[in-house]
DNA sequence: CTTCAAATTTGTACTCATTACATATTTGTA
DNA sequence: TACAAATATGTAATGAGTACAAATTTGAAG
């Protein structure tokens, strides 16, 4: 079974043509991509899927935890295959989205002067600047 | 002068009515409002002001760096007159926006081990869950 | 195999946030 | 008072995302 078949099923999503090729296309490219440019591809594989099914499928991956739904870009919603903890740089000059790693012991260690009472079930770390390639320039 | 005028004077930013009026809502309502809450609390006072002037002078003020743009909400921009180094909540039962204050000690001092060359000149960290009202439930 | 219901996919129509743009109004200055 | 520059306004367009109904596929029972 291809590794995107082993990852629906450990979150319990039933495999079909469309899903696998999807979750397959976001743990083959770590670029964080849109809708548009994960329908884009797989049209060429498989000619009849539908941009709606592209949302659904994600939407259904997120909801299972399965992919992260990143909110960095401000005109459209990105998605990661890596569920792991990581945070996100936008470059404000290309705009290419790459994963950053943090020191985990210190984010761990950050803590809320105001945070009693929250549950806190998701974290998102976005950063914004510029990439090593458009900071030379 | 008002505290607002105070502001956009501060930023180089002209003064007018509609200006002075948004930055007091901003400075005045700690609850990250949306273009639309803006802009139907505001018509009471200003009759004629339309919507495009709301978004064009909530961009100036981001781009003069006077406010904080907000993508915690999925479908809609939120704005936040503190520009203060803090994060964000929001709870996802009620909706509500909270500021959350990190221990600056430790937010400060991420490092990220993949990091190198990169300039980062925003920094925004949201988190999810569920707030102390919606908690009790 | 065949049947049939449930799950999945598809395409179209729609909503709604945001932007483009042309026009109108206001402001500041000569 | 006149006039140019800056602001504000309203309408029309764009584009991401969703609702929904119809079409297709899947899988199990007979």
């Amino acid at each position: 079974m291809s590794a995107a078949a082993e990852r629906l099923k450990e979150y319990g999503i039933k495999p079909s043509v469309q899903r696998v090729a999807i979750m397959e296309y976001l743990l083959n490219h770590k670029t964080h991509p849109t809708v548009d440019m994960i329908h884009h591809e797989l049209s060429e594989k498989i000619e009849t899927l539908s941009k709606t099914t592209v949302y659904n499928t994600l939407k259904l991956f997120a909801e299972a935890g399965a992919i992260l739904t990143l909110n960095i870009d401000e005109n459209t919603t990105r998605y990661d295959g890596d569920t792991s903890h990581h945070a996100h740089f936008k470059c404000m000059c290309c705009g290419d989205i790459y994963d950053m790693t943090p020191s985990d012991q210190d984010w761990d260690k950050i803590g809320f002067k105001n945070g009693d009472g929250f549950k806190i079930t998701e974290e998102e770390l976005y950063l914004k600047g510029y990439c090593p390639k458009c900071n030379k320039q």
